[in-house]
DNA sequence: GTGAAAGCGCTAACAT
DNA sequence: ATGTTAGCGCTTTCAC
């Protein structure tokens, strides 16, 4: 009954509700028998689930490893009596190169890595998603791994596809110390960094404007008569974080606006911390209240908004990323926008560049950001609270 | 000037702003000395941008490879001292164990590879998110891919990760033949199917309840007092499609209630065909226009919502899948959730349960859904077009 | 046009 | 406790 274990574990499905159970014909379908031509009395059970080689192959097809080799890779030489014979060998056997083999022999995996913070945050979907195609017009495969913000693991992580000799790697970093990556990027593993710039390392970036990127969106809330604004954002540590916070900073005293205590609150963007953030910069008397909020991202922007929704009087908020229907929110959510995609395109496009041979000094690129209004940020401050 | 080439292209950055430039120091750090010990002179030049091998680290520790080799695996049998000495070379060299050798010579590559529609759809990051926490704790990396809900690219990416010897393989189809996984399943690449089951082969598969959830999603409308309702599905070559679609007829037939011609439209989901999909089946004669919609998915769903923001008469709306801030909206959308980060591990268990050595036929797990109420599907029918 | 031999960097199996 | 040998499946080199 059992496929390739005696084991009387039943175990057929974890927790949840089985249901049909499609009690099957037999999967056991014989392996595609790689006995066929093959002399040899079967190899010691190589691993794999002994799948055929090129040697296999070029046994059954009567012809020499290297034949077999260069009808795989479709190189020149090769009579085409010879090549159809070297293919139906490779159908009768279900052949399919090892590239592991193929990759330890060339020394190139055709293979990068992207490490995020999280691959579950929609703000990385479409950075992910540009990365890889990018990957894919370049014949590479692309290693995922979430860093969950945690320095260490991002290392650990990072390493680990050093290890496995990807030929590039693509980092958001978590950490703020990178000179672990040294070795390896001195070894060749062209390496650039998105979103954030790396720690203690001269090394390839692409990251939004994040300081231009918030003052504008707090000289937009100013514009519209607020004079007492807040501020909330991700953790000091990240890098984002502070130069958001600057920007905040540089609008209010582009304006000569003073900055109370309680306005700026930087920290962890679990929805609880900013919940108790927000409403107690909201609090408060008159003169010390804010009637205008900035976020410093789209995890602390859609906290907000949920905060604002539950209140009485209307607040005026600009919150730095976009998001998904952020349009259809009543009010609209105003946004500094930035373009993951390209993000994500650029870096890739820079990887790439730098394994086909781009030379010279690392580079900085900056993308633009964008303000979209749609109603929360052109909220005027409440009459008599101005 | 330049790093490793001469070529005065200087290409610096692709299309965007580029900023500060910084024109740095100096990253020509000469590499961490491979030199060192080793008394050969200089190997030639041997790719991976010439790292230090186990050799290198045995020669500059005056001990044999396989004593490296047992400090790096962490295996008994080292004296404390010839350990510190490997270790000490180990650093010195910068050494870092190359795991495509490892992975030639056992067989097994610990890294899984997930093909999903859309890197960039919100719907997979829980999925994704979740399929790599349980990769992480079987030390297995996650190779990425989407097929763009197309047949043959996920077949080119599929074969693509068999080819790199994944252990496994968790895809969520596109196409509905999969014949051309049985000689890599036979050979073992353990592969389960997630979403949608497979298609012509007999395979692990963990879904979703679409049609028990589709159906209880258009009862609700029904026992809110709607009698015409609409669907918006997807393409009908996608099996969720259709079994949503059954769903929505079962639940028209429990009640005895008819479906008119034009109540049900199934295709891309595209904004404009869903758009123009919604307004058909809103506009009409009093008898024909429905006052409700159930819709098939979350792409649908969205755009549905931004068709009825735009509308005078309210049209209750239930859809499948929740979405981020569907509480957030007015009305808040009501919704028949499915637990993505519950499919994607549930599916990562089974297949590492697989490639533990579970034997047995391919099973089904189904897990329920959740009717989610909010508002929008709980608004009546307009007086007078009951 | 074709093939034999060497070897990529590692681990398994067997010495010592 | 440590070292030596063979070979994973492929590509490279060079000979035929």
């Amino acid at each position: 009954m059992s496929r390739r274990d005696v084991r009387d574990t039943p175990r057929p499905a974890p927790t949840p509700t089985t249901e049909g159970q499609r009690t099957v014909a037999d999967t056991t379908a014989p392996p595609p028998s790689v006995s066929g031509g093959s002399r040899r009395p079967v190899p010691p059970q190589s691993r794999y689930g002994n799948r055929p080689t090129m040697k296999d192959v070029a046994a059954r097809a009567g012809v020499g490893l290297k034949t077999v080799s260069r009808v795989v890779n479709a190189e020149s030489g090769v009579t085409p009596d010879t090549e159809r014979r070297v293919r139906e060998a490779i159908d009768a056997l279900g052949f399919r190169r090892n590239d592991s083999a193929r990759v330890l022999r060339k020394g190139r995996t055709a293979s990068i890595g992207l490490v995020l913070e999280d691959l579950a945050d929609p703000f990385y979907g479409p950075l992910n998603r540009a990365v890889e195609e990018v990957a894919r017009a370049h014949g590479a495969l692309l290693i995922n791994g979430s860093s969950a913000e945690d320095p260490d693991r991002e290392q650990e992580l990072v390493l680990a596809l050093c290890a496995r000799r990807v030929d590039g790697l693509i980092v958001i970093p978590a950490g703020d110390d990178h000179r672990y990556l040294e070795p390896e990027m001195a070894a060749g593993v062209a390496t650039v960094f998105v979103d954030r710039p790396a720690g203690r390392i001269e090394a390839d970036v692409v990251r939004s404007d994040s300081f231009g990127g918030a003052r504008a969106g707090v000289a937009h809330l100013i514009a519209h008569g607020h004079r007492r604004i807040g501020f909330i954002g991700d953790q000091p540590r990240i890098h984002t974080a502070t130069e958001r916070l600057r920007g905040y900073h540089a609008a209010m005293a582009d304006a000569g606006l003073p900055v109370a205590e309680g306005w700026v609150a930087l920290g962890s963007t679990a929805p609880e911390r900013v919940r108790a953030a927000a409403e107690a910069m909201l609090e408060g008397t008159a003169d010390e209240a804010v009637t205008a909020v900035f976020t410093g991202n789209n995890r602390v922007t859609v906290t907000v908004v949920r905060v604002l929704a539950g209140r009485e009087h209307p607040v005026a908020l600009v919150g730095f990323d976009d998001f998904e229907l952020a349009d259809l929110l009543h009010p609209g959510v105003t946004v500094v926008a930035q373009d993951a995609a390209t993000l994500g395109r650029t870096a890739a496009d820079l990887l790439f560049s730098r394994l086909d041979g781009a030379g010279g000094a690392p580079v900085q690129v900056v993308l633009e950001t964008r303000l979209v209004p749609r109603g929360s940020g052109e909220i005027p401050p409440e009459r008599g609270r101005e």
